[in-house]
DNA sequence: CGATCCGAATTAGTCCGACATAAAATAAAA
DNA sequence: TTTTATTTTATGTCGGACTAATTCGGATCG
């Protein structure tokens, strides 16, 4: 990023270069840009030199972004066609990235109901196999989230992370890596949606019981109560996301 | 790539140049390394300026393959700490291109697994989808398909296109797009595992019949006929292949 | 009149060399 | 010994030149 005329030494000026790299910056604004529909699929983006120079990047930086952006399938470039956005089929929509894209804005409600399906369909089995597989570590872990969920609750930051730990650890007793990676993803858009729910209005239900039972099954060890605990779980979870995606 | 002495205009010179760019090459090459495990988790790749010139690129084209690993989690760079792998934790796994490394050299028969478990619990739900929500189209692409499978083995090209082409239209009936972009990852890997039973030796199952069931089934509506029968062909799947990585 | 071939224009791809920035390592000070 | 400057070093950013690959349009030929 080029500096301005020096008027003030240390001034704001930085409005997206906090935190990020500058190509970060610029990887976010356009990939939120692309998964938001304002390019739309097929449409071309303006060249480089134009494009990084209205950003105020070097043509370094712009690349370096655009190559993300390729290698999460949102784009492609090919030498005189120009950069044109792929077919939304193409995109790697389970990438943390672009599901973290998907949910700054105001997300797609297609969306979430696909990615719920989907969580309905892989958290009960990996409850299932957790169930089967865990050891003396996971029920550990397990009890130790479900304590920090009893203390807190989903409205404060401890409470959420709790939350994530307990899943986490849950995860991490199926030996899954695959499913563990896949569950990150779906994960990370749920935590996004939780705080959609936070937002409009105070959790009408109390999670603990729902996870105790969950708990309670893979400790034991009971494959089929596991599954069956979970997938209440996450239809409770649905539930409460349509109704309040609903509701304005 | 810069060039050497000029000593024969137009030699072979262009080992890994071909077809992908070059910066695709050095992320293929590096890619591969990683996830192979060539170099491990946490090890520290050598500096840009130096194994730029080693893999005989310029800095620009190098730092733009290593964007593309960042992209995909399987590397950080952080100034003057250098770029380090990444634990295997926070690779994304079902990125098609690291699937596609992966499966490049010495499959990991624990990913083999892992993947396959992970198809077991998607296909058959989304088997269950599809037989709920197929439309005409759906099923003509379904038949289509399952005619191409009929007339060519598994054996030839034109065979495996036929599998793709129905798995494809099975998961398009689900109108879940996670569920496809997940299941296209998932299928990329199992084409190669299919390769790899073809090379070991002529496949012991005509795979046609199960794959009829599950075509009826969801062209019927029947979601439980089609969860099952779908399960019942995932099983065979794993099944072959499990025997096949046994063998030697 | 239509298909084909060829050349010019355009756009991404690559290279180079310099400087900025940030963090780790080290030296200096308390 | 702990804290605080300072140096060092690797990544980050810059800008500008040149290359390579296509697309597009026009000329040529059947």
């Amino acid at each position: 990023m080029k500096q301005e005329e020096p008027t003030e030494p240390g001034e704001q000026k930085r409005e997206r270069s906090t935190g990020r790299r500058l190509r970060g910056a610029v990887a976010h604004y356009l990939g939120r840009a692309i998964v938001s529909g304002a390019i739309a699929p097929g449409e071309r983006l303006t060249g480089e030199v134009a494009n990084a120079e209205a950003l105020d990047v070097s043509r370094s930086a712009y690349r370096e972004a655009i190559q993300v952006l390729a290698a999460k399938g949102l784009v492609e470039s090919r030498t005189k066609a120009g950069t044109r956005v792929l077919p939304r089929s193409r995109w790697n929509l389970l990438d943390p990235d672009i599901v973290a894209w998907a949910f700054s804005g105001e997300p797609d409600p297609g969306f979430i109901r696909d990615l719920f399906e989907l969580r309905a369909i892989v958290e009960p089995a990996a409850a299932r196999l957790a169930a089967q597989r865990r050891d003396k570590d996971d029920i550990a872990a397990l009890k130790a989230a479900l304590v920090g969920m009893r203390r807190h609750t989903l409205a404060t930051e401890a409470g959420r992370d709790a939350d994530r730990a307990f899943h986490d650890a849950l995860l991490q007793a199926t030996r899954n890596d695959a499913l563990i990676t896949l569950s990150a993803s779906i994960g990370a858009a749920v935590n996004w949606t939780t705080r959609f729910k936070q937002r409009t209005k105070a959790l009408p239900r109390d999670p603990v019981p729902d996870h105790a039972r969950v708990s309670d099954a893979v400790i034991a060890g009971d494959a089929d109560a596991a599954e069956a605990a979970m997938r209440a779980l996450v239809d409770l979870a649905f539930e409460d996301t349509r109704a309040v995606l609903a509701e304005p």
